[in-house]
RNA sequence: GGAGAGGUGGCUGAGUGGUCGAAAGCGCCGGUUUGCUAAAUCGGUGAUCGGGUAACCGGUCCGCAGGUUCGAAUCCUGUCCUCUCCGCCA
């Protein structure tokens, strides 16, 4: 969410930002709904004044008389404050609901676009992607023959989209998360286990719409609970409604978690197999940061994303995410795609982990902030970004890994976690 | 899940219908004292919205949401959370 008084003030930068990521928000009718909001509070703030003011005079009342008369004053100027107050309340859901669609700010560098197409590759990992002397077979084949991920009986139990990950498949699903950790708490990152399910009003907070007609989130039946789409949104939540001191900045947290999405509206190609999942496990960057702090915290996270996949023996390409694909949230979005051999024709990128900086949009919605020097308190900024997302990583390693034998090699990285060095048919 | 108790400012904690945005202590900031530190002492010290160049003025906020009342931190209802005891369970 943006500052709304921010919104009023620079109704065309907002307008052309809301265009660039094509978001359909009607900033002119909030700015308008805003004006009145402000009128209507004024018109409050002086009927409870006046009440106030009648309410103290009754104690020093002369007799029963005026005070009675008084009373009946009190009870009008109430009633009158309860009308202008449901009108206040009605013009602010109004605008709040606009306000809550409009997306955040975007850098001025991010590239300009209406989707993926308009990515900006900025940057490759320093491997090459593998050169096969044979026709490399692409990770559900792999999977089946190594007997590593069983989709049939994933769709027999749960249904289309969840899968059982089996043998060496589930050693190798440790060993990518004891990988990420390894590395994340070396760089000072608190290790957590998260919950994977979450109030909707921190779904809410992250950006994240639990119960929208284009929502990714499962909820949970009479309750106001939701399975998380990602770590981001109990990482986030953690620190809702507090004020931190301003020393304790940047706070860096890593998170394990289940991933849950229903990915409506997202069937077709290119979700084959473990690609495009209802479920999977995912260990997830987060911090919370002082405004000045955030944009060298998004060149870190970048900067430790290529660093696993580099460790992990994978090329990559890195793009700057363009405006109309940035979601709601972020300001600034790097995604890191790996290379997939078994993907498309003859290989192609496919998304592996994303960073992004969300200023102060949702530190806003959350209610988290410092304490500035001065009097008062800031928003803090909050980025998150993928350490390793488990079944897209799965994919890399098994696709790029294979061999003309059909085993396939462990990452060097891995194997003292996996205990061998090569997964082969059982 | 059952029975009790409780949620107040950065912290501890008082406050059971108006004089309470709220005692006291701690912490923090500033002054005095001091060779320095400590101690002592005096003063200041919540958030948020609106108005004003500013001093300042006004509204709202005592977990959250409602209700009663001219008036609620205080009474009532719901809800969330915490603690204690019991039950159940990995």
């Amino acid at each position: 969410m943006l500052d709304r008084r921010y919104v009023v003030e620079h109704a065309d930068r907002v307008e052309q930002n809301c265009q660039r990521r094509g978001s359909r928000a009607d900033v002119r009718q909030f700015v308008s709904l805003e004006t009145q909001r402000k009128a209507r509070q004024a018109d409050i703030d002086q009927l409870n004044r006046q009440a106030n003011e009648v309410s103290k005079s009754i104690g020093k009342a002369k007799d029963a008389a005026e005070r009675e008369a008084r009373k009946a004053e009190g009870r009008g100027l109430r009633e009158k404050t309860a009308e202008a107050q449901a009108d206040l309340d009605r013009i602010t859901a109004a605008a709040d609901a606009i306000l809550r669609a409009i997306p955040n700010m975007s850098h001025p560098e991010a590239p300009i676009g209406v989707d993926d197409q308009a990515n900006l590759e900025i940057r490759r990992g320093i491997h090459e992607p593998p050169k096969f002397a044979f026709k490399p077979l692409d990770h559900v084949d792999l999977g089946e023959k190594l007997g590593l991920v069983d989709f049939e009986g994933g769709a027999k139990v749960t249904g289309h989209g969840f899968y059982f990950l089996k043998n060496d498949a589930v050693l190798l699903e440790l060993a990518l998360q004891h990988y990420a950790l390894d590395v994340l708490v070396r760089e000072g990152f608190t290790p957590t286990i998260t919950p994977d399910l979450a109030r909707n009003e921190i779904l809410q907070g992250t950006g994240y719409i639990p119960r929208g007609p284009e929502t990714q989130i499962y909820s949970i039946a009479d309750s106001d609970l939701s399975l998380v789409a990602t770590a981001e949104i109990t990482l986030g939540g953690l620190l809702s409604n507090e004020i931190l001191d301003a020393g304790v900045l940047p706070v860096k947290l890593c998170g394990i978690s289940h991933c849950y999405r229903t990915e409506a509206g997202a069937g077709g190609r290119a979700a084959r197999g473990l690609y495009r999942v209802h479920q999977f496990t995912k260990v997830e960057m987060f911090a919370f940061t002082l405004p000045n702090q955030s944009e060298d915290m998004l060149n870190y996270f970048c900067d430790l994303e290529c660093r696993i996949f580099d460790g992990l023996g994978i090329a990559y390409r890195v793009v700057d995410t363009a405006t109309g694909d940035l979601g709601g949230p972020a300001y600034r979005k790097f995604d890191l795609e790996a290379w997939m051999p078994g993907r498309g024709e003859a290989g192609e990128y496919g998304e592996v982990t994303s960073t992004s900086n969300c200023t102060d949009y949702q530190a806003r919605r959350l209610g988290i902030r410092y304490r500035t020097g001065e009097k008062g308190t800031a928003f803090v900024h909050t980025l998150n970004g993928t350490a390793i997302a488990i079944s897209r990583a799965l994919i890399a390693v098994l696709e790029n890994y294979q061999q003309a034998d059909g085993s396939v090699v462990v990452p060097d990285v891995l194997r003292k976690w996996v205990g061998k060095d090569r997964i082969s048919a059982l």
